[in-house]
DNA sequence: ATCCTACAATGGACTTTGTCTAAGTCAATC
DNA sequence: GATTGACTTAGACAAAGTCCATTGTAGGAT
């Protein structure tokens, strides 16, 4: 993750301990917090952060390409650090599990011309939706 | 859109004037409003109804799967009538419009089971993002 | 090492979207 | 046309997120 820190700081981001704190929260695989789970975690380390700081630094984030947001349900955004290899989710619809998958195939070259109504189409974002194996035994 | 009607008032559904509106107002294609855009138009007919109808109305008609639940951003949920022609979204990145599309392929089929973790996965839903026609003019 | 200043953080009010509840109303049946 | 349970209503409430005026501070300049 220090990597991150290094680049963002080269982009010209000032390094204060809320945002290391974000980004450190934020590392991992698979990992896909609400803006509140990465406040609750943040706070562990750095009781004084705010919640506006949090929202503040996942935008940026989000602006700077290093973390995608992921709406699965209809509740809270999640922010998906596994920016930089291209994914797609799998959701359980019981539990809310999310799991990175990479299908085979691209997507986007599956929406011929005529399905585009002159849009400039540059990205494509599939969900998968299924019940995880411990909901199913469950 | 009368033949919905009859599909509903077969499967139990009381019929009111205030379901009946909100079913008027969903007719049609490439149609993804609000709840509140639907409550809006229905308002115009029938003055006196609620939200929370409209809340409830649209869930049902979720629930009865005669109407699809589209959420492309982060901000209300839309409501896509079109729920008896399997399709997927292409939204516009600027302006939020969104058409309905079909693309080539089965995205399902994409999905190896080595990228499963064990999930039964019954659904898939493809967003294309893109710029529309009218925003790249302007 | 200290100072400066533009950028960042804070916290609380506010907005948007949606849910819940208690009380009143009415569609469908008899 | 009376009954009844499902439906509707208005408004309170909740969750997620944004905004803003104030306070704090990182990092360059001295």
């Amino acid at each position: 993750m220090s990597d991150l820190l290094e680049r963002l700081r080269g982009r010209g981001w000032r390094l204060t301990a809320q945002r290391r704190v974000v980004a450190e929260v934020l590392d991992g695989d698979h990992v896909h917090l609400t803006a509140d789970e990465v406040h609750a975690r943040a706070v562990e380390r750095l009781p004084e952060i705010s919640r506006a700081t949090v929202y503040n630094t996942l935008g940026e984030l989000v602006s700077l390409g290093e973390v995608l947001e992921v709406s699965t349900d209809r509740r809270a955004k999640r922010y998906d650090p596994n920016a930089h290899r291209p994914h797609h989710h799998l959701v359980c619809a019981r539990c809310g599990a999310i799991r990175d998958v990479r299908p085979s195939g691209d997507p986007l070259a599956d929406l011929p011309a005529s399905e585009r109504f002159g849009f400039t189409v540059s990205d494509v974002e599939v969900t998968y939706r299924g019940v995880c194996p411990e909901c199913a035994t469950a």
